[in-house]
DNA sequence: AACTTAAGGCAACAGCCAGTTGCGGGCTAG
DNA sequence: CTAGCCCGCAACTGGCTGTTGCCTTAAGTT
C-alpha cells in the first residue's frame, strides 16, 4: 500500500520517496527487524538501530515518532505468511501453513515478529499490531478448518475455532516459548489425532 | 565461625523478621502483585509500588536489589497450583487442573503471573522464574498423561508431551492472549477429541 | 525504663534511554 | 543550477532504575 505512515502530524511529509530517502528507510527498517529478532522489543534501543543502520537517531524520529510506531512499520513491511492454505485435505493444508510458518521463523523478521507477539502487555502502543498479527493468523486457520467441514472431511457441527486452536496452538506455543523442537512430523501427528478424534466422537 | 556475614556491600541483612519488618515485607509483596496484575512487568515502576505499599523506595531496594528480583519474590510467595491432578480418568484429571488454573487466574497474583509468563524475552533477569513456572506446569501435565498411559487409558506408545500440549495449549493460549472465553466445557471437548483420536489412530 | 542497634525514612544523585530542538549542509528534483 | 527537502550533529528535557549518606524509629535486651 505504498505510503503508510499512520500519524499525519509529522512535518511536510515524505515527498521524496526515492533515491537516498528510500535507501535510508530501507536500512532503518532492516536494522529494526534485525535488532528486534536479536533482543526483542523491551530491550530495543533506538540508538542501536541508528548505529546499526548508519543513520542518525534524529532521522529515525522524524519518520516514526515513537519506538512502537517504528516497530509497527518494520513488521508491516514484511508480515508473516497469510496462512492461505492449498491442498485437498485438511492435513495437507495444515502442513502447508505450518511449513510457511517454520520457514518464516528462520528469517530475522520472523523471529522478531514472534518476539513481538509474545510482548504486548504493558506496551499498549503495540497492541494494535499485535492484535492484527494474531487475528490474521487465526482467521486463516479457522477458514482452513471450515473448508474441511464444507468438504465433508469433518462433521458439520465441528467447532472450527477450537479445532484450529487444537491443531496450531501446540505449534505456536512451542515456537514462541522455545520449548522442544518443532517439525512437520509433529504437526502431522497432531492433525491425525484431531481428525480421527472428531470422526470417532 | 559458622555465620560468616562478611558485611561487605550491603548491610547486615534481615535479622529482625517479625514485627514491623514482617509487615513491611508483606505490604511490599502484596503491592507488587497488584501492580503486576494491573500494568504488567514492562510498565511496573518501583516508585508506584513504594507509594502503594506506603513504604519508601529505599526500603524496597535494600531487600531486593532489582525490579526483577522483587517480582521474582512476589511470585514465589504464591506460585500457581502445582498441577497435582486427582481423578480416575484423564478427563477428570485434566478438568481438575484446568479448574485450578481458571480459579487462580481470578486472583491478582494469578493475572500477574500470566502477564509475567507472557513477558520474558528481553528481560533476561526474569528468565529463571519464567522458565520455572512453565516447567512446573508442563511437568505436572505430562505426568498426568503418563498416568493415563500407565493405566491403559491411552496406547503405550503415546507421546505424553505432545498430548499434554494438545490438551492444554489451546487453554493457555486463550488465557494468555485473552482471545475468546475459556470454560470447562471447552477443556472437556478438547480432551474427548484427543482421547478418541488416540484410540482410533 | 534505659539502652543498643537493626531497619526504615528522606533527599540528593548518577546513569540510561526515549524523545526533542535548532541549526547547518548536502543531495534530489525540476 | 537553484530551491528546498532531507539528513547529520550536538545539546537538552524528562522519566525511571538503582545508589548513597545521614538521620529517625522501634524491636529486643537487660
Amino acid at each position: 500500500m505504498t505510503t503508510s505512515t499512520t500519524s499525519s502530524t509529522r512535518r511536510t511529509r515524505d515527498v521524496r520517496t526515492r533515491g537516498r530517502a528510500a535507501d535510508v528507510v530501507e536500512r532503518i527498517l532492516q536494522a529494526t527487524a534485525e535488532q528486534l529478532s536479536e533482543v526483542g522489543f523491551a530491550a530495543l534501543r533506538v540508538d542501536d538501530i541508528a548505529a546499526r543502520s548508519g543513520v542518525n537517531k534524529t532521522t529515525i524520529y522524524r519518520r516514526w515518532p515513537t519506538r512502537a510506531s517504528l516497530v509497527d512499520a518494520a513488521i508491516r513491511r514484511s508480515k508473516p505468511p497469510a496462512g492461505v492454505a492449498r491442498g485437498s485435505t485438511l492435513k495437507e493444508e495444515a502442513l502447508a501453513i505450518a511449513r510457511d510458518w517454520l520457514a518464516f521463523h528462520e528469517s530475522p523478521m520472523g523471529r522478531g515478529i514472534v518476539r513481538v507477539i509474545q510482548t504486548e502487555v504493558g506496551h499498549p502502543e503495540l497492541e494494535p499490531i499485535v492484535r492484527e498479527l494474531r487475528a490474521d493468523g487465526r482467521r486463516g486457520r479457522i477458514a482452513m478448518v471450515q473448508r474441511a467441514i464444507d468438504r465433508g472431511e469433518l462433521p458439520p457441527d465441528t467447532d472450527a475455532a477450537l479445532i484450529a486452536d487444537m491443531i496450531f496452538s501446540p505449534l505456536t506455543t512451542r515456537l514462541v516459548f522455545n520449548v522442544e523442537r518443532v517439525d512437520e512430523q509433529m504437526i502431522a501427528r497432531t492433525v491425525d489425532i484431531v481428525v480421527a478424534g472428531l470422526k470417532a466422537v
